[in-house]
DNA sequence: AGAAATTGCTGCGTCGCGCAGCGGAATGGT
DNA sequence: ACCATTCCGCTGCGCGACGCAGCAATTTCT
């Protein structure tokens, strides 16, 4: 197989097939801990990258200020996020995942994290660089067509 | 960096964000395009793999069939799909894609599709077959997980 | 031929979402 | 010091996508 082949085959089957994948998994999970496809993808965020404003998080989530503060309203009664007053800026609210929920979505994915440990490990430790440079370079891209 | 610093490196963070992006962008192309972030979802099952039934769409995507006819009536009205009856089966009606539809989301994954090609240019041939069976690993395992 | 299962489609209630507007808190200009 | 402006998060309100239950049409099984 030549490189334009393995292009094609890269760029308009594997990865297109994967990312359907992804997101049809993102709704099972949801249907799964009881909450909307918005509020795990709000938990995935939390998990990564820690506390955020209900701004911030409505930005990262594509979603208005208004929608955003039900969805840590049915969170926070869900037991999955905590509010917490921001004392340098009193208008600003830090919302904070709470142990049982970073344990819930853990639990949830615990499965593919599983199957995905057991796939790599059939690669060498030069290939699983490769893989970690292109996994990153393609999560900067795309973020940059959001 | 030694071999486990690559895995996590890879399970815990790359993969999780990259998912989080592939979530994010799906939401703001269905926006872009007016149209459900299901939608949009169906519309890339269609484009991969071909005509289906509706109620094969609607395993597919995570839908009752009450909900898929109406996601197919939009997609219909919105130009981007068309109801054809199955000749061997007369229950059964086939939704295909049509030209409009699959050129819609094209136009709105061009960018992405540009970038991403950029950074595989990046790559030797022997690396973008080791990508390849990653990311070909990752899709069959994705979707064992649901 | 009759019974049972399958397929897709429609009322109806529920609920997440965007929009517009609110009060409280920080910031800039005079 | 004061007031206007801006920013932040939170609430009414209507819209619309969804699941559930039930329907007719067709196929399949006995």
């Amino acid at each position: 197989m030549d490189r334009d082949k393995l292009m094609d085959a890269l760029v308009g089957q594997a990865l297109p097939e994967w990312a359907i994948e992804v997101v049809s998994l993102n709704s099972v999970v949801a249907a799964q801990l009881g909450v909307t496809d918005t509020d795990v993808q709000c938990l995935h965020v939390l998990g990564q990258y820690g506390p955020a404003t209900p701004g911030a998080l409505a930005r990262q989530v594509n979603l208005t200020s208004g929608s955003a503060s039900r969805m840590i309203d049915r969170l926070e009664s869900a037991g999955c996020v905590r509010r917490v007053p921001d004392a340098a800026d009193r208008r600003k609210v830090l919302i904070e995942p709470t142990e049982e929920g970073l344990a819930r979505v853990a639990a949830a994915y615990a499965g593919l994290v599983e199957r995905t440990r057991a796939d790599l490990s059939g690669f060498s430790d030069a290939e699983l660089a490769t893989v970690l440079r292109f996994v990153r370079s393609a999560a900067s891209s795309t973020a940059a067509s959001r």
